[in-house]
DNA sequence: TCGGCAAGCCAC
DNA sequence: AAACGTGGCTTGCCGA
């Protein structure tokens, strides 16, 4: 995008430096080591650390927080502006992620950070054009609502043909509180069990998430699928498929092979199951974003507008748009995004895109 | 100088 | 302590 606005994170400095104590002179024992013997160090760890109450971990995350989005966004982008457009240019590659997601290379530009305050600055550096807007339109909940529709869950299919708060419901109907007394822990549990059944859950790893014993993350997904028995179906089907073919399909019927299924170890085993759960749903989404974007140019071409789609990022497409179009750009855009299933496929959910407007990224997501 | 690996971390 | 899915980039290290 044009006229990369040079960043300078304050509190970053060059020749910063300390040494991270050991685990013994913190008084610590038994330290979680990696493949190769050495203590682990990631963020999880450190933040264990940190909330008992050692001062060290925290500083070294928010170091480590400041380096990486220097070296990784702050320099090396402004490295990759084009001389002669004075814009970042990425690749897509559209047979690298084995679901039919686009991946983005040199820069990735699918990954721009935008979850905490200082990774959505660099997001203010991606600009439109002076006259110009940037719109972002993104898919609501589309894998969810893929799975709600592929599991045939009638009460998830409800919910969002009604508008419903997906995860407040679900925390409604797994853990049997009404849904207009929903507390922030019980949402946020069900939140993180559906994004688990969209992966392929385990109680392993819903644990890890939740900060909870394995024991109790069994008992969540249990309740879960009692609650919805289809998901559970689903889920074995998928399994079961790709056991019997070595592949699964998305909703369009396209393929996606699965090696991992055949394995003996049995970790890897599971990694095949997990990946055959999350393949049609993942590959679907990605297919129903790609004929949105087939359909984009045309639809904007018949009608007078000169919108120009800047990025993909999976469930989201980014344009640039004269300022007095930006209203019928986001009405035609939503309306692609939302029907782009038809008329291969009628989805017994519907699909919602959301629009965002600004100046720069940030503003406009 | 280059390529590969490990560890870590950014996004959806 | 990341096997709950899909990717890519950086740093540090090693060997060719």
């Amino acid at each position: 995008m044009k006229a990369w606005r040079i960043l300078r994170p304050s509190s970053v400095r060059t020749g910063m430096f300390c040494r991270l104590g050991s685990f013994d002179e913190m008084g610590l024992e038994g330290g979680k080591k990696t493949k190769t013997g050495a203590y682990a160090t990631g963020a999880d760890i450190l933040e264990s650390l940190a909330a008992q109450g050692h001062d060290l971990p925290g500083r070294v995350l928010d170091w480590r927080q400041l380096t990486k989005l220097k070296s990784t966004y702050t320099d090396a982008l402004q490295d990759q502006i084009n001389p002669e457009t004075g814009r970042v240019h990425t690749s897509y590659s559209q047979a690298v992620a084995s679901t039919g997601r686009l991946s983005s290379t040199d820069p990735n530009l699918q990954n721009i950070p935008v979850r905490t305050e200082e990774g959505r600055k660099i997001r203010t550096a991606f600009v439109a054009e002076e006259g110009m807007k940037l719109v972002s339109v993104d898919y609501s909940q589309i894998e969810l609502r893929l799975t709600a529709h592929i599991a045939e869950v009638d009460a998830l299919k409800q919910a969002f043909a009604e508008g419903e708060d997906i995860h407040a419901v679900t925390a409604s109907q797994v853990f049997g509180v009404p849904l207009a007394e929903m507390d922030p822990m019980t949402r946020r549990k069900a939140k993180a069990i559906n994004f688990g059944i969209i992966y392929g859950i385990s109680a392993f790893g819903l644990a890890n998430n939740l900060r909870i014993t394995q024991g109790e993350a069994k008992a969540f997904i249990e309740a879960y699928f009692d609650r919805y028995p289809g998901i559970k179906d689903y889920m074995n089907a998928a399994k079961a498929q790709a056991r019997e073919r070595g592949y699964v399909e998305t909703l369009f019927g396209r393929r996606i092979h699965i090696p991992a299924i055949k394995e003996k170890n049995p970790a890897r085993r599971s990694f095949g199951d997990r990946a055959a759960i999350n393949a049609p749903i993942q590959g679907t989404a990605a297919d129903i974003i790609k004929r949105a974007m087939i359909r984009v140019p045309p639809a904007l071409a018949e009608a007078k507008l000169s919108a120009r789609m800047l990025l993909q990022v999976h469930d989201e497409l980014l344009f640039e748009v004269p300022e007095g179009e930006v209203d019928d750009t986001i009405a035609l855009v939503r309306e692609v995004m939302e029907n782009a299933s038809a008329p291969a496929l009628t989805l017994s959910v519907p699909l919602v895109a959301d629009a965002g407007v600004g100046d720069n990224w940030d503003e406009a997501h």
